[in-house]
RNA sequence: GGAUGGAUUCCCGAGUGGCCAAAGGGGACAGACUGUAAAUCUGCUGCAUCUUGCUUCGGUGGUUCGAAUCCACCUCCAUCCA
């Protein structure tokens, strides 16, 4: 039998300290960086993505950063199949992949190898929405409970974006969602994996967050989305529905004032961190590390070589 | 010192005699998620032995079968007149 390969995952809700960790952990195990990060891919977004920098990465390989421009769209069939290469580069040479970023369906896709259904191009998805539109929700969820039932209860009505996914898939693939779904749900990880999840007493994560925010004011965000703004990027690019770039892309565009949007970021942020962590409540096999029962972050970080080792994903302890 | 307006559940704010544990919004908390995921959506929010009971609407007392809602006094806040 095949050995299964090694993949060592690091994510955490946004702002607990991710990155500082993959450093110390690449450099350790001898490892390379692959970000599972939504934002990062983009080019000319770094201040508000938090985004690790060339100095920082210390010659350490990292992969799917900068490697988009915001005008492009980014998605989880993309990231599946940009890090699955990146993966198989890694391997190459013989280094360990560890994959880092907060977005916990892109490491959920790559981790069990989720089959998404080559589906070709079409106009449908926007058909969809303006039926939603002139028809309301209510009438499209409908569509979906005589096509397939059993997503249409799972589905909320409201729930437009899931709703025309599912019927999108429907027309295209002939299958109900829901029975692709149950059936990607019982696979097995290919891979021999770690899956660390770092965490933080919610009120000190909170902090960080706002902390970070405030930070990324001083650093120039508002002239890095003015940029980005005068270089032609708006409101409906998948780049700009990221968090700092929507809230003070309003700020400009005078929808509300300074201090709204830097109150909505913050706040957006700290949902953000709490869906996330809902996310990771539901991954089975995680193993968490949580800051407030650690005494230093260097005993969290042998706490995971320890794992590591007893997962034989590294040899021993250095 | 006087006049007027106000004080509501974590916050804002509706409610002017029973249908009020109290609209709505925000926040907090919880959850869903399989091609936009930093997106999209949902639930919940006085307490308890939770299909019933108990304690809430600045404070105290009163009117009433019954008060967050009416009356009196008090405290605090806002505006105005001195």
């Amino acid at each position: 039998m095949k050995e299964k390969p090694p993949l060592i995952i690091l994510t955490g809700p946004t702002a607990v300290g991710k990155t500082a960790l993959s450093l110390r952990l690449a450099d350790t195990v001898g490892g390379q960086v692959v970000s599972a990060d939504s934002m990062q891919v983009y080019r000319r977004m770094d201040i508000g993505t938090a985004k690790i920098t060339k100095e920082e990465m210390r010659g350490i390989p990292h992969y799917l950063i900068d490697v988009l421009e915001p005008e492009e769209e980014f998605n989880v069939v993309r990231f599946q199949s940009m890090a699955k290469e990146a993966l198989t580069q890694i391997y190459q040479e013989d280094k360990l992949p560890i994959v880092v970023g907060g977005t916990g369906f892109y490491i959920q896709a790559l981790l069990y190898d989720i089959d998404f259904m080559a589906e070709e191009e079409s106009t449908c998805r926007q058909e969809l929405q303006t039926l939603a539109e002139e028809k309301g929700a209510d009438y499209l969820h409908g569509l979906l409970a005589e096509a397939d039932p059993v997503s249409a209860a799972a589905i909320h009505p409201n729930n437009v974006k899931r709703v025309i996914r599912a019927l999108e898939f429907y027309q295209k693939n002939g299958i109900p969602i829901s029975l692709h779904n149950q059936e990607q749900r019982k696979k097995e990880s290919p891979y021999n994996f770690v899956y660390f999840v770092l965490n933080d007493d919610r009120n000190r994560l909170y902090e960080r967050i706002d902390d970070r925010v405030e930070l990324m004011l001083k650093q120039g965000l508002v002239e890095e989305v003015r940029r980005l703004k005068e270089a032609g990027c708006d409101r409906d690019m998948v780049s700009m529905q990221g968090l700092g770039y929507k809230e003070i892309l309003n700020y400009l565009e005078n929808r509300c004032s300074y201090e709204e949007a830097v109150y909505t970021l913050k706040r957006d942020t700290r949902h953000f961190a709490k869906r996330q962590l809902t996310w990771f409540k539901r991954e089975r096999e995680v193993v968490w590390l949580n800051r407030q029962e650690f005494d230093s972050e260097d005993a969290i970080f042998s706490y995971m070589l320890t794992v590591l080792s007893e997962k034989k994903l590294i040899k021993n302890l250095e």
